[in-house]
DNA sequence: TGCCAGGCCCTCTTTAGGGCCTT
Protein backbone atom coordinates (compact mmCIF):
# COMPACT_ATOMS: atom_id res chain seq x y z
CA UNK A 1 0.00 0.00 0.00
CA UNK A 2 1.37 3.15 -1.05
CA UNK A 3 2.22 5.75 1.85
CA UNK A 4 1.55 9.37 1.46
CA UNK A 5 2.55 12.07 3.92
CA UNK A 6 0.55 14.94 4.75
CA UNK A 7 2.71 17.86 5.81
CA UNK A 8 2.25 21.56 7.20
CA UNK A 9 4.75 24.10 8.24
CA UNK A 10 4.94 26.90 10.86
CA UNK A 11 7.22 29.23 9.70
CA UNK A 12 8.13 33.15 11.02
CA UNK A 13 6.70 34.71 7.50
CA UNK A 14 5.50 33.95 4.13
CA UNK A 15 9.26 33.56 2.53
CA UNK A 16 12.20 31.54 2.92
CA UNK A 17 13.35 33.54 0.53
CA UNK A 18 13.37 36.99 2.52
CA UNK A 19 15.15 35.14 5.43
CA UNK A 20 11.75 33.58 7.13
CA UNK A 21 12.46 30.02 8.07
CA UNK A 22 10.45 27.55 9.95
CA UNK A 23 9.04 27.24 13.70
CA UNK A 24 7.37 24.24 13.65
CA UNK A 25 6.69 20.70 11.19
CA UNK A 26 4.04 18.14 11.54
CA UNK A 27 3.63 15.41 9.50
CA UNK A 28 0.82 12.55 9.31
CA UNK A 29 1.52 9.50 7.47
CA UNK A 30 -1.14 8.06 5.69
CA UNK A 31 -1.17 4.03 4.01
CA UNK A 32 -4.00 3.18 2.42
CA UNK A 33 -5.98 6.30 3.92
CA UNK A 34 -5.45 5.76 7.29
CA UNK A 35 -3.08 7.14 9.87
CA UNK A 36 0.13 5.07 10.94
CA UNK A 37 2.34 7.31 11.75
CA UNK A 38 2.88 11.21 13.52
CA UNK A 39 5.63 13.33 13.41
CA UNK A 40 5.73 16.99 15.00
CA UNK A 41 8.86 18.85 16.24
CA UNK A 42 9.07 22.73 17.03
CA UNK A 43 12.54 23.81 15.51
CA UNK A 44 14.67 26.56 16.64
CA UNK A 45 16.48 28.06 13.23
CA UNK A 46 18.16 30.89 15.38
CA UNK A 47 15.76 33.49 14.09
CA UNK A 48 13.28 35.92 16.03
CA UNK A 49 9.77 35.32 15.81
CA UNK A 50 7.56 38.36 15.01
CA UNK A 51 4.79 39.34 17.40
CA UNK A 52 2.58 38.91 14.66
CA UNK A 53 3.10 35.63 13.92
CA UNK A 54 3.49 34.75 17.92
CA UNK A 55 0.06 36.27 18.11
CA UNK A 56 -1.28 34.03 15.14
CA UNK A 57 0.65 30.07 15.83
CA UNK A 58 1.12 30.88 19.77
CA UNK A 59 4.52 29.90 18.83
CA UNK A 60 7.27 31.55 21.14
CA UNK A 61 10.47 32.37 20.95
CA UNK A 62 10.56 31.11 24.23
CA UNK A 63 9.74 27.99 23.01
CA UNK A 64 11.90 27.58 19.85
CA UNK A 65 14.93 28.58 22.06
CA UNK A 66 14.36 25.46 24.11
CA UNK A 67 13.63 23.27 20.90
CA UNK A 68 15.73 21.55 18.68
CA UNK A 69 17.84 22.55 15.96
CA UNK A 70 16.30 23.15 12.87
CA UNK A 71 18.78 20.83 10.78
CA UNK A 72 18.78 17.77 13.19
CA UNK A 73 14.49 18.28 13.01
CA UNK A 74 14.52 18.18 9.60
CA UNK A 75 17.10 15.45 8.84
CA UNK A 76 14.68 13.49 11.44
CA UNK A 77 11.41 14.84 9.19
CA UNK A 78 12.92 13.50 5.72
CA UNK A 79 13.92 10.13 7.08
CA UNK A 80 9.90 10.01 8.24
CA UNK A 81 9.18 10.94 5.18
CA UNK A 82 11.39 8.86 3.00
CA UNK A 83 10.00 9.00 -0.99
CA UNK A 84 6.58 9.47 -0.13
CA UNK A 85 4.67 11.73 -2.01
CA UNK A 86 3.95 15.33 0.12
CA UNK A 87 0.64 16.54 0.34
CA UNK A 88 -0.06 20.12 1.82
CA UNK A 89 -2.66 22.75 1.37
CA UNK A 90 -1.45 25.52 -0.78
CA UNK A 91 1.25 23.05 -1.43
CA UNK A 92 3.51 26.06 -2.64
CA UNK A 93 3.96 27.23 0.84
CA UNK A 94 5.27 24.25 1.89
CA UNK A 95 7.17 23.44 -0.71
CA UNK A 96 8.94 26.24 -0.36
CA UNK A 97 10.31 26.05 3.03
CA UNK A 98 10.49 21.72 3.09
CA UNK A 99 13.40 22.41 0.19
CA UNK A 100 15.05 25.46 1.79
CA UNK A 101 15.29 23.86 5.21
CA UNK A 102 16.21 20.59 3.79
CA UNK A 103 19.24 22.86 1.63
CA UNK A 104 20.02 24.37 4.64
CA UNK A 105 20.56 20.69 6.32
CA UNK A 106 22.24 19.51 2.90
CA UNK A 107 19.64 17.15 2.23
CA UNK A 108 18.05 16.66 -1.26
CA UNK A 109 13.88 17.22 -1.34
CA UNK A 110 12.95 14.87 -3.85
CA UNK A 111 9.28 14.18 -2.75
CA UNK A 112 6.49 15.20 -4.89
CA UNK A 113 3.83 17.24 -3.80
CA UNK A 114 -0.07 17.26 -4.20
CA UNK A 115 -1.93 20.28 -3.27
CA UNK A 116 -5.62 20.29 -1.22
CA UNK A 117 -5.86 23.98 -2.29
CA UNK A 118 -5.52 23.20 -6.25
CA UNK A 119 -7.90 19.83 -5.59
CA UNK A 120 -10.40 21.59 -3.79
CA UNK A 121 -10.43 24.59 -6.24
CA UNK A 122 -11.32 22.27 -8.90
CA UNK A 123 -13.76 20.16 -6.84
CA UNK A 124 -15.54 22.55 -4.93
CA UNK A 125 -15.85 25.57 -7.01
CA UNK A 126 -18.79 26.14 -4.69
CA UNK A 127 -16.81 26.32 -1.41
CA UNK A 128 -17.15 30.11 0.16
CA UNK A 129 -13.36 30.45 0.02
CA UNK A 130 -10.55 27.80 -0.07
CA UNK A 131 -9.35 28.60 3.22
CA UNK A 132 -8.37 25.02 4.81
CA UNK A 133 -10.44 25.67 8.10
CA UNK A 134 -13.59 27.13 5.72
CA UNK A 135 -13.22 24.11 3.51
CA UNK A 136 -13.19 21.66 6.49
CA UNK A 137 -16.61 23.53 7.71
CA UNK A 138 -17.86 23.44 4.54
CA UNK A 139 -17.52 19.69 4.16
CA UNK A 140 -18.42 19.21 8.52
CA UNK A 141 -14.93 17.35 9.10
CA UNK A 142 -13.46 17.63 12.73
CA UNK A 143 -11.42 19.81 14.05
CA UNK A 144 -8.65 18.92 16.26
CA UNK A 145 -6.16 21.00 17.75
CA UNK A 146 -5.58 24.67 17.74
CA UNK A 147 -5.38 25.68 14.46
CA UNK A 148 -2.25 27.54 13.24
CA UNK A 149 -0.35 25.04 14.96
CA UNK A 150 1.43 22.22 12.99
CA UNK A 151 -0.27 18.74 13.96
CA UNK A 152 -3.92 20.76 14.08
CA UNK A 153 -3.58 22.02 10.86
CA UNK A 154 -1.89 18.64 9.03
CA UNK A 155 -4.59 16.56 10.85
CA UNK A 156 -7.39 19.08 9.02
CA UNK A 157 -5.55 18.77 5.89
CA UNK A 158 -5.53 14.91 6.37
CA UNK A 159 -9.41 15.30 6.52
CA UNK A 160 -9.69 17.51 3.71
CA UNK A 161 -7.46 14.79 1.61
CA UNK A 162 -9.83 12.00 2.81
CA UNK A 163 -12.90 13.73 1.87
CA UNK A 164 -11.52 14.57 -1.85
CA UNK A 165 -10.72 10.87 -2.50
CA UNK A 166 -14.25 10.17 -0.99
CA UNK A 167 -16.02 12.38 -3.53
CA UNK A 168 -13.64 11.15 -6.36
CA UNK A 169 -14.76 7.63 -5.73
CA UNK A 170 -18.66 8.60 -5.16
CA UNK A 171 -18.97 11.19 -7.15
CA UNK A 172 -17.30 10.79 -10.15
CA UNK A 173 -16.90 7.16 -9.78
CA UNK A 174 -13.34 7.22 -9.63
CA UNK A 175 -12.11 3.63 -8.56
CA UNK A 176 -8.75 4.39 -7.96
CA UNK A 177 -7.78 8.36 -6.60
CA UNK A 178 -4.07 7.76 -6.83
CA UNK A 179 -1.21 9.85 -6.25
CA UNK A 180 -0.97 9.97 -10.40
CA UNK A 181 -4.37 11.00 -10.71
CA UNK A 182 -4.32 13.53 -7.98
CA UNK A 183 -1.39 15.10 -9.85
CA UNK A 184 -3.07 15.29 -12.82
CA UNK A 185 -5.90 16.82 -11.57
CA UNK A 186 -4.21 19.71 -9.92
CA UNK A 187 -2.15 20.51 -12.96
CA UNK A 188 -5.15 19.87 -15.50
CA UNK A 189 -6.96 22.98 -16.55
CA UNK A 190 -10.65 23.75 -14.59
CA UNK A 191 -11.94 23.23 -17.63
CA UNK A 192 -10.47 20.17 -18.27
CA UNK A 193 -11.53 18.38 -14.60
CA UNK A 194 -14.94 16.90 -16.51
CA UNK A 195 -13.28 15.28 -19.06
CA UNK A 196 -10.29 13.96 -16.94
CA UNK A 197 -13.28 12.48 -14.44
CA UNK A 198 -14.86 11.06 -17.33
CA UNK A 199 -11.19 8.99 -18.38
CA UNK A 200 -10.77 7.67 -15.01
CA UNK A 201 -14.62 6.59 -14.26
CA UNK A 202 -15.45 3.02 -13.82
CA UNK A 203 -17.91 1.80 -16.11
C1' DT B 1 18.50 53.38 -1.65
C1' DG B 2 14.52 51.04 -0.75
C1' DC B 3 11.96 47.38 -1.30
C1' DC B 4 11.25 42.65 -1.01
C1' DA B 5 6.67 35.90 -2.13
C1' DG B 6 4.91 33.52 -5.66
C1' DG B 7 1.92 30.34 -8.04
C1' DC B 8 -2.77 29.97 -9.41
C1' DC B 9 -6.86 31.78 -11.49
C1' DC B 10 -10.39 35.06 -12.99
C1' DT B 11 -11.58 38.84 -16.04
C1' DC B 12 -13.62 44.86 -17.25
C1' DT B 13 -7.44 39.63 -20.36
C1' DT B 14 -3.97 37.86 -23.67
C1' DT B 15 1.60 43.76 -24.94
C1' DA B 16 -2.33 43.01 -17.63
C1' DG B 17 -3.94 43.51 -13.21
C1' DG B 18 -5.52 41.96 -9.02
C1' DG B 19 -7.49 38.61 -5.52
C1' DC B 20 -6.66 34.27 -3.17
C1' DC B 21 -3.87 31.34 -0.07
C1' DT B 22 -0.03 29.99 2.97
C1' DT B 23 2.81 32.31 7.85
Amino acid sequence: MPLTAVIDFETTGISPGCGDRATEVAIVLLEGGRVVDRFQSLMNAGVRIPSFITQLTGITNAMVAGAPDAAQVMTQASRFVGDAPLVAHNAAFDRKFWQAELDRAGLAAPQPFICTLLLSRRLYPQAPNHKLGSLVDFHGLPRTGQAHRALADAEMAVELLGQIQHDLRTRHRVASPDHALLMALQRCAKSAVGALMARHAST
